[in-house]
DNA sequence: TGCTTAATGTTCATGTTTGAACTATTATGT
DNA sequence: ACATAATAGTTCAAACATGAACATTAAGCA
């Protein structure tokens, strides 16, 4: 009966998230310092890579894509479209959307950016034989799916 | 000669730690609505555990175990110290240092939101098998001993 | 001892993130 | 068509994290 019986430090599951979270948080941390000659924070990044990946995007869409609320998107892109990184621009159908696109410059800074980030998931990731690699990435898309509306 | 040639998105290794940092950040925001109910927030449940492990470990100690700045665990503890979750002693030895440990409320509600946070991983990791799940702990203790001084 | 350096914790200014309230536009239902 | 709902984006105030500068205390060393 005492709640002391089973802590969860004692639990495998426990255990090794933690571990997750806490190789999550130094890599993110790192990559922060990393990009400071760049003058781009990660979540920046984030936002150009999505625009990489989905030109056009609107801003509810990326909002979606990095986890966070659309007011935060709203303050992110003004100091990227005034460094001419991307662009905003009104949908033609839908006048309450605007459409965003990664500028020649965006799209450069963004590769300078990504070869400071690959190093560093190289660095990290190298760790693992790319059996376990592939699993580990399977088995958080997995842990995705399962949390992503709950 | 093409930078495009080998983009990020077609490495394994970039793929997968994308993978995990959007799992991290998924659990991460649920946490904190589910923990909502007790008027708590992960950064603090964080504390609340360091100080159970380790009850009377100073503030400098706590920062690096949860990877922040010192000057967060000083805006951090005053919420905590006031309702009652934590006391803060001075050192005898050292007249710098505050020793932290938790009170009996503070050990009290820890408990609850242990069972929360468990629950939440639970049904994070129980979509690996029991070695899957080690072995994602044990990779991810390497990335960490990697890089927590790079 | 005295002087210098390092360590602990605080303060403060800055920048970031968040959620609720708001405007403008589109979709839905009768 | 018209009223109602829902959606995209913005604004704003509050909460939060960060790093540099600071005070106090301890450690190292001549």
């Amino acid at each position: 009966m005492n709640i002391k019986q089973d802590l969860p430090w004692d639990n495998p599951r426990f255990r090794n998230w933690v571990a997750v979270a806490r190789a999550c948080h130094v890599l993110e941390r790192t990559l922060a310092v990393k990009l400071a000659p760049l003058d781009l924070k990660p979540a920046q990044l984030d936002v150009l890579m999505n625009l990489y990946r989905h030109p056009g995007m609107s801003q509810h869409d990326l909002a979606r894509k990095l986890l966070v609320g659309r007011s935060n998107i709203t303050m992110l892109l003004p100091q990227l479209e005034t460094r001419g990184l991307l662009r905003r621009e009104g949908d033609e159908k839908d006048k309450r959307v605007l459409r965003l696109t990664l500028t020649n410059d965006g799209e450069a800074l963004l590769m300078q950016a990504l070869k400071i980030h690959m190093a560093l998931i190289e660095k990290a990731m190298s760790q693992s034989t790319p059996d376990q690699c592939d699993m580990i990435g399977e088995q958080m898309r997995k842990i995705y799916e399962v949390l992503k509306d709950a």
